[in-house]
RNA sequence: GUGACCGUAGCUCAGCCGGUCAGAGCACCAGGUUGUGGCCCUGGGGGUCGGGGGUUCGAAUCCCCUCGGUCACCCCA
């Protein structure tokens, strides 16, 4: 073959994508239980959204964009959503529809990395947006939301580490002391770190050079740095996540490599994952909607990746839903029992919502049974010449083996009641 | 983007001091059972040995390049 998948791409085949839609339908009810919309953005937004919203000197915007020209256009491929999901809501007056707007997302994303085990070029992410609340409690509502989905499916070991960034008027004070400290250091520094010293300070916090760790440990915090009000906020979210007994660990390095982030951040990470261990992540962005040019809006939300995720469940042992069963395999042999074959799955698929198959292969009884008994089809209807005469024909459950004859005509009703019979024995108590 | 390791049927892998080395298990298909599944038995289809170049009488096996993967760095979901 001499095509395949572009590098960091991956195909999602039908077994594996029954594990996505399961994931993502769980997702989607947990943040729509918290009154979350979804919103659906265009994959290709402008490239300048993206810089000016993640931030000219990030690694995202300096080295991993899908960038792509289409005459006059600059564009991108998203590599993340807290963008355009302000975008869509500052472009269509989303402020007009409510003080507080819930905004949840489900799709891929796009970033030239070097791919590895949880890291992809399309990788794909669920997130949720709180806009127009600069409340502590919004926070804490995000980081709730997040780590209730994590918790939904079972996941244990959780590290929440939470970390304030300040605001326009900590954060300067704090990134010229940042600055004054590390200036005289700078022979010390790590290439990487050195080279963000004037540009973005900040990002040397959480270098994981240990030269740059030795140094780090005399460097100022900015928790030293925090105005009144943003610490009162930090301490707020703190105590809004302790009464809902959500451990967490603070964390004076955590940064995050997207530079609308402002107050609260905070990351999620699994010890199942490896390197690329975050399962997710977020924080406020108050000067996001400014940055845009629109209306200055309070921000903060999260988001995860899928793709963390389902390995994270799969190393985990996490019990995904079978496939369904189809109810019927209508096993016909000869040309007049195929067409009707034809005719009747066609039939009781529309009318009754049945699922019946039957083969379209042309094969021998025993490899139609096969096949029934490998799509683990409940009943097999076996159908020749004589029995299309007839009209009676044998119905084999396969689960127990034993088979009956039945009228053509009845079988409908009589595999429906048979279907529920076997339901409710199965779960007396219909529950979900 | 940097470094290391890896790349043989759909999958998991054996073969790799160059010369029946193109194989096994699973999966798939067919038959054993002229019309009855899951077990078993028999047979079959399927591979440019990731791709290209080189060394050699001869390369899956050695060398170079390239593509892809993995792990780490980096970064983050």
């Amino acid at each position: 073959m001499r095509f395949r998948t572009v590098k960091g791409t991956h195909d999602i085949l039908p077994e594996e994508a029954l594990r996505w839609r399961h994931v993502e339908e769980e997702i989607r009810r947990i943040l729509e239980l918290s009154g979350f919309a979804e919103i659906r953005t265009p994959i290709l937004e402008q490239l300048e959204l993206i810089a000016r919203g993640v931030g000219q000197t990030t690694d995202i915007v300096t080295k991993e964009m899908f960038a792509l020209e289409r005459g006059e256009d600059r564009l991108v491929l998203r590599p993340e959503m807290t963008a355009p999901v302000m975008r869509a809501y500052l472009q269509h007056g989303l402020y007009t529809q409510g003080a507080v707007m819930k905004l949840y997302y489900i799709g891929p994303m796009f970033r030239a990395e070097r791919p590895q085990r949880g890291r992809l070029r399309q990788f794909h992410q669920y997130g949720a947006e709180i806009l127009g609340s600069s409340d502590p409690l919004a926070d804490a509502e995000a980081i709730a939301l997040q780590m209730g989905i994590l918790e939904h499916f079972g996941l244990r070991q959780l590290r929440l580490r939470i970390n304030s960034l300040g605001d326009a008027t900590c954060r300067p004070r704090y990134r010229e002391a940042l600055q004054a400290y590390f200036r005289p250091l700078a022979e010390r520094l790590s290439p990487s770190s050195r080279e963000r010293l004037e540009k973005n300070p900040l990002r040397i916090l959480d270098s994981k050079d240990p030269q740059d760790q030795e140094l780090l440990a005399g460097a100022p915090r900015i928790t030293d740095f925090l105005t009144e009000a943003c610490r009162e906020h930090f301490e707020q979210v703190k105590t809004y996540l302790e009464e809902l007994g959500i451990p967490y660990e603070e964390d004076p390095f955590l940064v995050r490599g997207l530079d609308y982030y402002m107050h609260t951040a905070f990351e999620i990470t699994s010890p199942l994952l490896g390197a690329q261990d975050a399962l997710g992540g977020g924080g406020r962005y108050d000067g996001l909607a400014e940055e845009l040019g629109g209306r200055p809006t309070p921000g903060v939300g999260f988001a995860g990746g899928l793709e963390r995720l389902l390995i994270a469940l799969e190393t985990a042992g996490y019990r995904f839903p079978e496939p369904a069963r189809p109810d019927l395999y209508i096993a016909a042999l000869g040309p007049e029992a195929r067409r009707w074959a034809f005719v009747h799955a066609n039939r009781w698929r529309r009318r009754f919502s049945l699922q019946v198959e039957y083969d379209l292969a042309g094969r021998s009884l025993r490899s139609q049974l096969r096949e029934a008994d490998r799509i683990r089809a409940r009943f097999v209807l076996i159908l020749g010449e004589e029995e299309l005469s007839r009209g009676r024909a044998p119905l084999k459950a396969l689960d127990s083996g034993e088979q009956t004859l039945l009228s053509l005509d009845a079988l409908p009703d009589t595999l429906i009641a048979r279907i529920r019979r076997a339901e409710s024995e199965r779960s007396p108590t219909p529950s979900s």
